[in-house]
DNA sequence: ATGGCCGTTGCAGAGAATGCAACGAGCTGG
DNA sequence: CCAGCTCGTTGCATTCTCTGCAACGGCCAT
């Protein structure tokens, strides 16, 4: 729509790919040498280009601080919100939405069963940690020795004799979750409640929150939740689609 | 130099503060909206900006690609070899730089000696990991359940008297480099032989290479050699600054 | 020395970006 | 239910900006 940005833009890419003089920059634009000159002139001037010693162009800090900043000021949950709701319009059970923060796995957005059987959570509250499905899905991408180190410093209370008991099953339950990528919660919290959960990841396929679906057997049986797991899936994808700014060009 | 991509590339930062609309875009640019959305449309199209559902623009995907594949294809040892030589130059003694990968700390750099006692290393050869200064500043940067579990895989070897002798005293090295910012070994390897070191950081802070300047006591001793360690210090920030494109605009 | 290579600058012409005005969709309040 | 507002969008004429050219100067190697 616009050439002279258009032009610009496009050098970006081209040095994504690794340093470049100036007449291997006019070259690949097509165009002639003093315009792509003035095109890398804006550019470093908004430091999204660096000029390193030998004069060649490579990309600039400003590109990573921007990305960065761009995350941070991320909303996971104003993003993940309208899909939570679509999904709970579809489904009608609990919706949760939960991230990880310092060793402990925190409800951030929850829809409310549209049945009359609600479950007891609250948002802001931690979670339980061994056995929700939420957080088996957010441990599960941490880094081995940090799985390790955090599956034993954690309690084990047997909420349920379905609870999970002990760090080494745990650790066996989190490369299960994290091999398929979703996880369960089957009586684990509550005898009667079960949770069908998937990841939200970011750009860089990092896993930045977890969603679930919870109800309670007097609703549906554990089978029947099952089912719905390509619907949470495909919403959790779609999340993470939006999250992670969609767009192939 | 160029208005037009001036202009669009105004809107990076603006966006990085969070989502605005056109009308908020064309104010804060100070021109039409027509103007504005001709420009975003441009940053669209190339995936640096990204329309939410409420219709809204934030930053988009391609940027973090960018950065990430920007940051894959950077070649820390070309961007380093100049400042390398230079150090040299100055001070005449052996110039190492090394990387961490896999378990392994490897030279990926060397500049000799000008004075006529050399000491033995190759690059692309792995590290004494235990004692060199650069493997210390390497893991020293690593997260503390990473650094515990490969301390204690580690084999100590007694290379000397002064070689660190378990995982117990390496670890507390490490805290101890971790907290300083530089390294040594002295002769923790070879008897006659001292090091000392400096990290290189990216943009992010973390250290992706380390370096160090090593001399046989035969021509200088260990104290006149950490009184070099201020110019070591700054050539590695040197680099650090140039790898991670230092512009703050 | 000298020729070639690369980055840089001034200039005039051409083409592209700009702002305007008008349209349409969606929302709010009367 | 309609009126009136806001917000995004489009076509067009004008103008201003960007473009390519040619020439200059520094640097390196022959």
């Amino acid at each position: 729509m616009s050439q002279t940005v258009d032009r610009a833009l496009s050098i970006l890419p081209l040095l994504a790919e690794g340093p470049a003089d100036l007449g291997q920059v006019a070259e690949r634009l097509d165009v002639h040498k003093s315009t792509a000159l003035r095109l890398l002139r804006t550019l470093h001037e908004h430091g999204l280009v660096y000029r390193q010693s030998d004069q060649r162009y490579r990309l600039g800090a400003r590109l990573f601080a921007l990305a960065q900043e761009a995350v941070e000021n991320l909303d996971v949950r104003e993003i993940a919100h309208p899909h939570l709701v679509e999904l709970n319009e579809q489904i009608g059970h609990t919706v949760h939405l939960a991230v990880y923060e310092e060793n402990e796995v925190l409800y951030i957005d929850k829809v409310e069963s549209r049945y009359p059987v609600r479950m007891y959570s609250r948002i802001g509250k931690p979670v339980a940690i061994t056995v929700a499905a939420v957080a088996k899905l957010l441990l599960a991408d941490l880094s081995e020795p940090e799985r390790r180190a955090v599956a034993e410093k954690l309690d084990y209370p047997m909420y349920t004799a379905r609870s999970i008991p002990n760090a080494a099953a745990f650790l066996k339950e989190l490369a299960v979750v994290r091999e398929q990528g979703w996880a369960t919660d089957l009586g684990g919290h509550e005898e009667s409640i079960n949770c069908i959960g998937a990841p939200i990841r970011g750009a860089d396929g990092k896993v930045v929150a977890a969603m679930s679906v919870s109800a309670p057997n007097v609703v549906v049986t554990a089978e029947e939740l099952l089912t719905l797991l390509p619907q949470v899936r495909r919403t959790a994808d779609a999340i993470s689609r939006e999250y992670s700014g969609h767009t192939p060009a």
